[in-house]
DNA sequence: ATTGAATATTCCTGTAAAGGAATATTCTAA
DNA sequence: TTAGAATATTCCTTTACAGGAATATTCAAT
C-alpha cells in the first residue's frame, strides 16, 4: 500500500474494476472468460486488469496464451490494517468527548 | 454504501481528501483549522469536505459561523463489512485449491 | 445597518482517465 | 512457417475532476 493508500482505493474506485474484483473472489479467470461474464470488451478488460495489477490487487498467471487473473490478499490485509486506525470509531469513546466538548461550550 | 462502494473508494482515492481523513481521526476540526494543519487552500479544504460529505465519510455541525467537520463510523463499518467477503483468501483454502488445479492440469 | 471572519460557490483551465476501434503481440498447433 | 486464438497496446475522443482565483454567502458583533 502506498503511503496513504491512494492507489488501491483509486483502482477499486471503478465500477468495472470493482464488478471485476467481486467475479475473481471465486477463483482466477482469464481475460476472455471475465470480459464474457461481465459482458465487456476484451480490450478493456485487459485495460482494467492492468491498472489492478499495478495496484497490487491482482496477479496473473500465464499458462499457453491464456493469462489467469486471481486476486491477492495483501492489499486486503493492508486495508484491514488501515481500517484498524479508525476503529474507536465506533466505540462511542470519540462520540462522548464530542459530547462532552458540546456541553463545556454552553 | 452504494451498491459497488465505488462512491466511498473514490472519496478516499484523492490524496488530499485522505489526508483530511486522517487527520479528522484525532476528533473534529473547523475548515480553517484543517486547511491550515494541512497547508491548503480553504476553498480546496472546503470543495474535499463537500465530496466526503457527500460519500458519507464526513459530517458537518455548525456553530456560529464555524462548521466543524468529524468522521462518521458508518463507511468504515461497511468497508468492514465489505472487507468480510474476502477473508478467506489469506485462508489458504483458496490458494489449495489452485495448486491442487494447476497439479491437474501437469 | 455595517463590518469582518469563516465558509461555500463559481468560473476557468489543465490533465488524467475511460471507452471504442483498430492493430500489435504472443503463443499453440499443425 | 503459417494460421488462428488469446491477450495487450495504441490512438482517438470525450468526460470528470482537481487546483487557482475571484466572488458570494452566512453569521456575530458592534
Amino acid at each position: 500500500m502506498d503511503e496513504e493508500n491512494t492507489t488501491l482505493f483509486a483502482a477499486l474506485a471503478e465500477p468495472s474494476r470493482m464488478r471485476i474484483v467481486s467475479l475473481l473472489r471465486s477463483g482466477p479467470l482469464s481475460v476472455g472468460e471475465i470480459a464474457e461474464r461481465l459482458e465487456m470488451r476484451q480490450p478493456q478488460a485487459s485495460k482494467h486488469l492492468k491498472v489492478l495489477q499495478q495496484a497490487g490487487v491482482v496477479e496473473v498467471r500465464a499458462e499457453a496464451n491464456r493469462r489467469h487473473y486471481r486476486l491477492r490478499s495483501e492489499p486486503f490485509q493492508e486495508m484491514e490494517n488501515w481500517l484498524a486506525g479508525y476503529q474507536r470509531l465506533w466505540n462511542e469513546r470519540f462520540d462522548r468527548l464530542d459530547d462532552y466538548l458540546r456541553n463545556e461550550e454552553e
